[in-house]
DNA sequence: TCTGGGGTCCTCGTCCCT
DNA sequence: TCTGAGGGACGAGGACCC
């Protein structure tokens, strides 16, 4: 355990809506609310205004829109965000080259190992100038968490959240963990926090007074040794760069219920097109093919056949997929297909045929971008379906050849409404135009930060 | 009032081999 | 040939995270 808060974690406040509301001078101050607009669709950020209302993260949208329903409501743009988060990456890794991104919106940064800090005093000077970079470099802003542990940082930025940092000092960490809900630490979620809730463990401090020999008996070996140590701040994971990927899937959550079995094959087809598309594009392969079926009444079950050796050849997946289905009852209808590939290898020992084959499909759909992360899935779902009719989908950008850069605020009934404005404009006027205006045409966003 | 998508890790049961 | 123990691979599911 090391003596100096010297591990940081780093999360953007509200990052989807906050990048938006940077991007939209209208929605500044504004409830905002990003994630899926379906029927089915659920809350993926929002604003801090919209948490007001009692808005958060994963609450399904049609409870978001009866709680806040004059807010914003857009389809996150997981391009425009990874731009973003490639800045803050970069500005992470001036301070040290041992950066572990969580997801696009938050990551840990050994300081230490950076030579970028060694106690509390530049520990907290390299949080305050990264914070102000961010601000400069991107107009957002990240709340900032130092410790000596990876759990104990993040419960700090979390602390320090929104626009703030905190440092929690080597040596106050029981004291300040006591009090705290079991819900705080890392692995526990509803389902463990109600099994230690049943043997009448509510905070931290009470898995501590337990023992270890007690946790284990409530949770398990493997999951009971991990949360005591957890309890006491004993947390040595090192803050790790490189993380190899173990899996590789795809799914989709349909607005509709699938009854006909004709149209979940096609659709089992469909997606693990989607997942070799994936596995290609990060130039591997694997063995074990995964098909994942949720039924009308949100059971879901997984089938999954390991094969000889690792492929990313498309008819092998698919036939293996289309096996799999068979061997799944979905009388009653489907909710959500999935098809995934783990056992993951770096090379194919497939036959040479296969390997021009597989390079022949991906020259197919070079427009594709060599890797993906998870959170391009969802915009690779809106990708592939390009319609005859063009939609317009809420909050992406566009052109119009007289009144210039805006963006999509909402569509139907073959009109489109578009508010005109740019990042550093004032909040712009509304039009509306029909879907198929040819003066109309989607436009890439802007950097939030004009060059120079 | 319903519950996304992409992941990781763990547990448990079964099968096979020694 | 039968039986049991132990371990590894595999398959399925659960929990959790962002």
């Amino acid at each position: 355990m090391r003596t100096a808060p010297t591990i940081l974690h780093l999360d953007m406040d509200a990052f989807f809506a906050s990048a938006e509301q940077a991007a939209k001078p209208s929605l500044r101050g504004k409830a905002v609310i990003v994630g899926g607009l379906g029927p089915r669709g659920v809350v993926a950020t929002c604003s801090y205004e919209a948490r007001v209302f009692g808005v958060h993260s994963a609450m399904p949208m049609a409870q978001a829109r009866r709680l806040a329903p004059n807010a914003a409501y857009l389809v996150p743009r997981f391009g425009f965000y990874r731009e973003i988060s490639e800045q803050v990456m970069g500005l992470l890794r001036e301070l040290s080259p041992l950066v572990e991104p969580l997801s696009l919106d938050e990551a840990f940064v050994d300081l230490e190992a950076g030579g970028a800090a060694w106690d509390e005093a530049s520990a907290r000077l390299a949080g305050a100038k990264l914070r102000a970079d961010i601000r400069v470099v991107t107009g957002l802003t990240g709340s900032v968490g130092l410790a000596a542990s990876k759990m104990l940082a993040k419960i700090a930025s979390e602390q320090a959240k929104p626009d703030g940092l905190v440092v929690i000092e080597p040596g106050t960490e029981r004291e300040l963990l006591a009090p705290m809900s079991v819900r705080i630490l890392p692995g526990v979620g509803p389902a463990t926090g109600d099994h230690l809730r049943r043997g009448g463990i509510t905070t931290v401090g009470e898995i501590a007074e337990a023992g270890e020999d007690e946790v284990v008996r409530l949770l398990g070996k493997a999951h009971g040794i991990a949360l005591y140590a957890m309890a006491l701040a004993h947390d040595e994971r090192p803050v790790v760069a490189e993380r190899d990927t173990k899996s590789v899937s795809v799914e989709d959550t349909y607005d509709v219920d699938i009854h006909d079995r004709v149209r979940v094959r096609m659709e089992v087809q469909r997606l693990a097109d989607r997942c070799v598309r994936r596995l290609r594009g990060a130039h591997l392969s694997g063995r074990t093919i995964v098909l994942k079926v949720r039924r009308y009444d949100f059971s879901t079950l997984t089938r999954s056949e390991t094969l000889r050796g690792p492929t990313d050849d498309l008819s092998v997946v698919r036939e293996a997929a289309a096996r799999l289905l068979e061997s799944v009852d979905t009388t009653g209808g489907v909710r959500l297909l999935g098809v995934g590939v783990s056992g993951l290898a770096d090379y194919t020992q497939e036959d040479l045929f296969a390997q021009v084959q597989a390079q022949a499909e991906a020259r197919a759909h070079a427009d594709e971008p060599e890797h993906r992360t998870q959170d391009e899935a969802k915009e690779s779902a809106e990708e592939q379906e390009a319609p005859a009719v063009r939609r317009w989908s809420a909050g992406h950008d566009v052109w119009h050849a007289e009144f210039g850069h805006g963006w999509v605020q909402g569509s139907g009934i073959g009109r489109v409404t578009v508010r005109f404005e740019t990042p550093d404009s004032e909040p712009g006027r509304v039009r509306t135009f029909r879907v198929d205006d040819p003066e109309l045409e989607p436009a890439d966003p802007l950097p939030l930060r004009s060059a120079g």
